[in-house]
DNA sequence: AATTGTGAATTGATTCACAGCT
DNA sequence: AGCTGTGAATCAATTCACAATT
């Protein structure tokens, strides 16, 4: 597939459209129009549609869109249509309040441990810490191809560089701070401050 | 100013920018070329040149930039040079998480309460809880501006709206759920599943 | 009649190339 | 000589306008 023309922003989308469409579904809706799901998303009508041209064509014209159907395309697109672990590394404040968050799980994800330089065990977690120098193999043994990232700043890199080595591909990071990483692995950012900081921006 | 034709995305990065000196003042470095500050916050150093200039001429030619001079510069015009109040409704497992994460503080931002329908005293905090109910009337005594939103999906809206009427202005959205707002508010959603989802697509 | 799919047009962001300072 | 500031050029994303299909 022509993954590397398809707009990085598109695939992002595809994820939002997921979940309308999921909430669609729950409502027993079965058809839906391009108008009715961008609007549930947030975007233009022919923004959804060149979206979703980009991968094949999923609509009845004059109809819409078989919301079932779509589904199923979208979930393969995204290439999760089974479980995909994940591992978890820095179980301080923020990492430990995700794992008990436990929002992904639904989506397909599942946090199956999480990694700490001092692993103490925590209560009704429901997830095993290790030490991080247990990580490496670990990735390795279970074929782990995706990471969330919450350690420190100053640890950011270091541990970056191990999960690389040892076969991570995708990594959300909530550490402040720009990972070097080479070509075939992905980084999706969040950094909570900057998000608050851009915002304030805006308030008069 | 005129605020209007100015990226957002350039606001954005201007966030970013503030970190990286942030940690150059820190090391006592006082002059930085456009090369390295954009190096250290992953773009290009036009980019960060074109960026700066929406805001004026900042730079001497043939020496860089004053890292002092920059920041103050930068959080000028992010309008946070003093300490801007934030609160937090919904504290349940993401909400307190936040909370007790805390890294917002050294950025210039104060949560002042949090809000939750059924609020629990939580230990350790260091800061007061109450009931959603009170949340309008809180805003409007302390001229709150800014609040972050992890309640989940289902009550996102009607808490949106209950903020905007009592005078928020701009939201740090963490509900799966795209918010209706009027043009003065600003909204930036972190949806901590569509970023996954999103990188699952680029692992092969 | 309704709604998708898409080439063309437009709008927006990034990068280039170099003039202008220090 | 070195580095910023910026108009022009390029590249990318969005939106339009309408032909194609059911």
């Amino acid at each position: 597939m022509h993954r590397i023309d398809i707009p990085r922003k598109s695939i992002y989308r595809l994820s939002i459209y997921q979940r309308c469409l999921a909430k669609l579904r729950e409502n027993s809706v079965d058809t839906v129009s391009s108008e009715a799901l961008a609007k549930a998303a947030g975007v233009k009508p022919t923004q959804l549609r060149k979206d979703l041209t980009y991968f094949g064509q999923f609509g009845t014209r004059g109809l819409g869109y078989n919301v079932e159907a779509l589904v199923k395309i979208i979930s393969e697109v995204l290439g999760h249509n089974r479980l995909q672990p994940v591992i978890l590394v820095g179980a301080g404040n923020l990492g430990s309040a995700l794992l008990r968050y436990g929002g992904f799980r639904k989506e397909g994800f599942e946090v199956i441990a999480a990694f700490d330089l001092a692993p103490r065990p925590q209560p009704g977690l429901g997830i095993p810490i290790y030490a991080t120098s247990e990580m490496p193999q670990f990735i390795r043994t279970n074929q782990v191809k995706m990471a969330i990232l919450t350690v420190p700043t100053s640890g950011a890199q270091a541990v970056t560089n191990q999960m690389v080595e040892a076969g991570i591909q995708a990594i959300l990071n909530f550490s402040p701070t720009i990972l070097d990483v080479p070509d075939h692995v992905v980084v999706n950012s969040v950094d909570l401050a900057v998000e608050l900081e851009n915002l304030s921006y805006f308030i008069r």
